[in-house]
DNA sequence: AGGCCATATATTCTCGAAAATTTCATATAA
DNA sequence: TTATATGAAATTTTCGAGAATATATGGCCT
């Protein structure tokens, strides 16, 4: 049983049962990988060949993906990807560091053993995949971000709330379209900040650990910003 | 155009245009008012007859309200209320503290004059509520709630951040719930937390605000555990 | 009696088509 | 020319039925 619909792991490990979950995923995923572009109509006629489900089928994803925000339905005009804006992008950046600071800082309280070993495990997928990138191989962008997003989660994931939760993986979906949008690395400088806030969670300091963060967070807004 | 799909407003006073808007606002209003109790089935054949609505247009309504957390999803099982808990309603709360209370203090930054204007519009018409339900006059109390949601949400609206003004709706909504399940009045005390509330709001006194706030929200929320 | 399998019933999931609405193209009038 | 009205085409919204899956019933065996 699933209690939410399924809204982590964007990447193909989820069991695609239903044709609705299926489409959901795919759906969410050319969204945020900008296959679908922002602003783009979504005619259910079109998205019917592609994606090979039933108008109502398709219908029950876009109205999750509105009430997520990565879809805006206009009233017997249909549906359209969400249109993006600096200002957009701004509102998002600083929820991300309101959530996910509050989120650490609990989770550095809370975390035990288990917590601390599924972080540096974390740490060490992505580190790995930031050392490889640095030379020039930037095949993995996808898996890149995934190990990106499960670290992030990692962090927090001992905050002991499945809504704050929730609220920061469907965050956390919308500004990661905003950086495959730019599409432009700041890989070095990110993979320090990655090693400084880790190393400051596994030591506990939360002070540290938020200023590091928020830092994190500020520096890629303002880095996408700028490409935008 | 609607950006998001009408989160606000649960009262009558939306246009229902669609036969899928109409019955999303019954059915949210129907959990959240405890007239769909917690962890009731939701049969498709038995909504059917109750909401007038086909199996696909009520299927679209309940992917909505899973997104939002009011309705829970069982892969090829259906769909069922979503059950409340001490632990949810705590972190609800919290949520709700950590989101209004920096929605507030933006807002006290941003807000002009017509945001103030606004604030003492959505008060005076709470504390007239207030003051005729002291005597006895229980009758209004989705008046109330809705005067009550109304004034909340005036004090955060100059915050600038539509995000952050949809996440606090749903959050707004969910806590509502709860309020309504146990259904034993504060009001008094309520009242007087208003007042203050709002007093320091007009004075753009930050540090008392947020503090008034989190208190008003706390002692809700104890209130609410001790009679669940 | 209690557990297990086959069958029947109930429920969800998915689809294609009809109804309602909007959008586009064309013609007519000021 | 510009504006407005008219009708055709495209699109969304809604529905009921069939396919797939889960749940309940009843018989059978140990």
């Amino acid at each position: 049983m699933r209690n939410t619909h399924g809204k982590l792991n964007f990447l193909g490990s989820a069991p695609h049962n239903t044709v609705a979950n299926a489409t959901y995923e795919r759906l969410k995923h050319d969204i945020i990988f900008g296959k679908l572009k922002p602003g783009a109509k979504l005619k259910l006629e079109t998205l019917k060949d592609e994606y090979a489900a039933s108008v109502s089928t398709l219908r029950e994803t876009l109205n999750r993906l509105t009430s997520e925000g990565f879809v805006s339905a206009a009233e017997q005009r249909g549906f359209f990807v969400s249109p993006v804006s600096a200002n957009d992008l701004n509102e998002i950046a600083n929820l991300r560091i309101l959530l996910e600071c509050h989120a650490l800082q609990e989770s550095l309280q809370n975390g035990d053993d288990d917590w601390e070993a599924d972080v540096a495990g974390a740490y060490h997928k992505l580190s790995t995949t930031e050392a490889i990138m640095k030379n020039g191989n930037d095949a993995g962008l996808e898996t890149w971000k995934e190990y990106d997003w499960q670290f992030h989660l990692s962090l927090i994931r001992a905050c002991n709330s499945t809504n704050l939760l929730g609220l920061h993986a469907t965050l956390f979906g919308k500004y990661l379209r905003y950086q495959i949008l730019v599409l432009t690395y700041r890989g070095e400088v990110a993979r320090q900040e990655h090693k400084a806030l880790f190393e400051a969670a596994i030591a506990r300091d939360a002070d540290a650990a938020t200023k590091l963060l928020t830092q994190h967070i500020m520096n890629g807004l303002t880095h996408t910003l700028e490409y935008m």
